[in-house]
DNA sequence: ACACAATAGTTGTTGCAACGTGTATCGTCC
DNA sequence: GGACGATACACGTTGCAACAACTATTGTGT
């Protein structure tokens, strides 16, 4: 990550602020991705499987869109309907079409998949404290803020993960 | 991502601040992401691909061995004998094994390598400051400081991305 | 009433990530 | 000198991410 160079230092070496920033947010989500990896391993899921679940938990009794819940989802999943459908295969979701719209299918979560969020549910509490236990709170709240600040340009206004202003 | 709730607030709502924290990382990764990917797919590479040669550039015209290219890389690759693959077919790398171990594979850029590193230089500069160039120098020099904090438990001790203890 | 645009989801396909196992080689110990 | 453990890399395989095109359905405009 540094042109040619005939200093030693082992330390990397950056082209600019911007890209030292980049390369230890990627370097940090690396990191941390392993810890929950190896929770969501023992279940057979995936970190964006469970985010999926949890937005479902969320809306019940209620459904989802297959749209509107991909646009909830924190990282982008092109192709919803096979995502879906792995879930469905264990049971841990129903989907169903309403009449009044055939294009639109509701998502909803089974008793399945509220007792394996259930289940994860102290696990994955425990997972993201083993991450970042070790920050203090004001720490936290500053690292959040500075996440926020750093990727609201590229957030949908009106988005729920926009940022709202503050007055 | 929150437990069933009467409240009908639209705002992702967290288990616990380091839960917020880490969701805040991979949405914020996840963004960022894509603008780099915009860049790296018009020239047919993935980031790590193009970190491994940035690796590679330093080291010239020394080469390196894989396994320690390997950890010098920003994102596990637990596979870089395809990953090199790629690399070589293209001519941008070139490997050999040395006959005083030949269990060992050195790798080095190649000429080819190198231009194209050339020809990207100024736009990824661009790239990143696409991504980040809305904040501060003194925002980004936080936030490193406190990626670097959060992350630090989960580096090797000694690792180039292990925070070296300030005086 | 019909044509067409827009919307939602599905499917075909390719490339590759990742795991686990296998192979070749070197270092150590007896 | 040979057995065995350790190291480095290669390979077989599976599952899935991601792109693009397709299909079905609804909404709009004339």
């Amino acid at each position: 990550m540094t042109t040619a160079s005939t200093r030693t230092v082992r330390k990397p070496r950056f082209d600019s602020l911007f890209q030292e920033a980049y390369l230890n947010l990627w370097r940090t989500y690396d990191r941390l991705k392993v810890v929950e990896d190896e929770l969501f391993v023992r279940f057979d899921l995936s970190a964006q499987q469970y985010n999926a679940l949890r937005l479902l938990e969320a809306a019940q009794p209620g459904t989802l869109p297959t749209l509107a819940l991909g646009t909830k989802l924190i990282s982008r999943a092109p192709d919803m309907t096979r995502m879906l459908d792995r879930l469905e295969e264990r049971k841990l979701v129903h989907r169903e079409r309403k009449p009044e719209n055939r294009r639109v299918v509701e998502v909803g979560i089974s008793p399945v998949g509220l007792s394996l969020l259930e289940e994860l549910s102290g696990l994955v509490r425990e997972g993201h404290k083993r991450q970042l236990g070790h920050l203090a709170a004001r720490e936290l709240k500053q690292l959040i803020e500075l996440l926020q600040a750093a990727r609201d340009p590229h957030e949908e206004p009106g988005g729920r993960w926009h940022k709202p202003p503050r007055d």
